[in-house]
DNA sequence: TTCTAGGTGGATCCGGGGTA
DNA sequence: TACCCCGGATCCACCTAGAA
């Protein structure tokens, strides 16, 4: 098994199971690619995709176990590459973050901030996604860290470090008929309501979905969006009430 | 039937290791 | 240090299979 193996099967798994285009994307032969996946195959004594005639139609599933691993040891070794650079210049590099839309947008302005003045020459990039494609990033070593809710299930696999408080806040237009209703607001009565929230709650096992399940209950959401400030938009065009990340509230 | 995409065999190139 | 050998990577040409 080589590196070279294990590069053009991710690269063949990126481009739609399409040998021709993952050649395109290397510089590289069609031939070449077909003949290291075959070998990297006969190695392991499994096939790693489900051809369908002579086109590749899936992955196996011990080929996405195989998959799992091979981008995690390229990632490594391309952090191996980057220790000469780290050692010889600690403030220097590229730091990946993964993120969802309203930690990019509410929080991490000010200390992303405070971070680039402290280390000018550090290169951040931020990865979007909701909580379930942020746990993937992580566990892929697609990115360094993550900062995100709704990820104390690995807390057994990763290091996990609490940052700060988040909570949901409830929004409503200000001419909203039921009001005055929601300083008392309980969970049953929002079970109730029409609800615009975020994309992502949808997702099992969100602190979201976990609350209501908990009480016995299915949120009504009649809209979602991976935005807060879309989410507030159709709050305030009476399309139900907001429940959003409450940081900046 | 034609086109597209993947597989195969053989030739060539290139880098690394061994040896004189 | 130069030369030789070996193995891996790649390319070319051609074949095959499937879809339209």
């Amino acid at each position: 098994m080589t590196l070279t193996q294990l590069k053009y099967l991710i690269a063949v798994v990126d481009n739609r199971l399409n040998i021709s285009l993952a050649a395109e994307h290397l510089n590289t032969s069609q031939p070449g690619i077909s003949k290291q996946l075959k070998l990297l195959e006969e190695e392991l004594l499994a096939t790693i995709f489900v051809r369908k005639g002579k086109k590749l139609a899936d992955t196996t599933p011990f080929g996405d176990e195989v998959i799992f691993y091979a981008r995690k040891i390229l990632q490594d070794t391309n952090n191996i590459g980057l220790l000469g650079q780290q050692l010889s210049s600690v403030d220097e590099g590229v730091l990946t973050i993964a993120t969802t839309h309203s930690q990019a947008r509410y929080v991490l302005p000010d200390v992303i901030k405070t971070f680039k003045l402290e280390y000018p020459k550090v290169k951040l990039e931020l990865k979007l996604g909701s909580a379930s494609q942020i746990k993937e990033m992580v566990q892929t070593s697609e990115v360094d860290i993550a900062i995100a809710t709704d990820l104390l299930e690995l807390q057994r696999e990763l290091v996990l470090l609490p940052a700060y408080n988040w909570y949901h806040a409830i929004i409503a237009p200000l001419d909203h008929p039921r009001k005055k209703d929601f300083k008392r607001l309980t969970i049953n009565r929002l079970a109730k309501e029409p609800l615009v929230t975020y994309a992502f709650s949808l997702e099992p096992d969100t602190s979201f979905s976990e609350t209501f399940e908990n009480a016995g209950l299915k949120p009504n959401i009649v809209f979602a969006a991976r935005d807060a400030d879309i989410i507030k938009t159709y709050v305030n065009m009476g399309m139900g009430v907001g429940v959003i990340a409450g940081m900046a509230y």
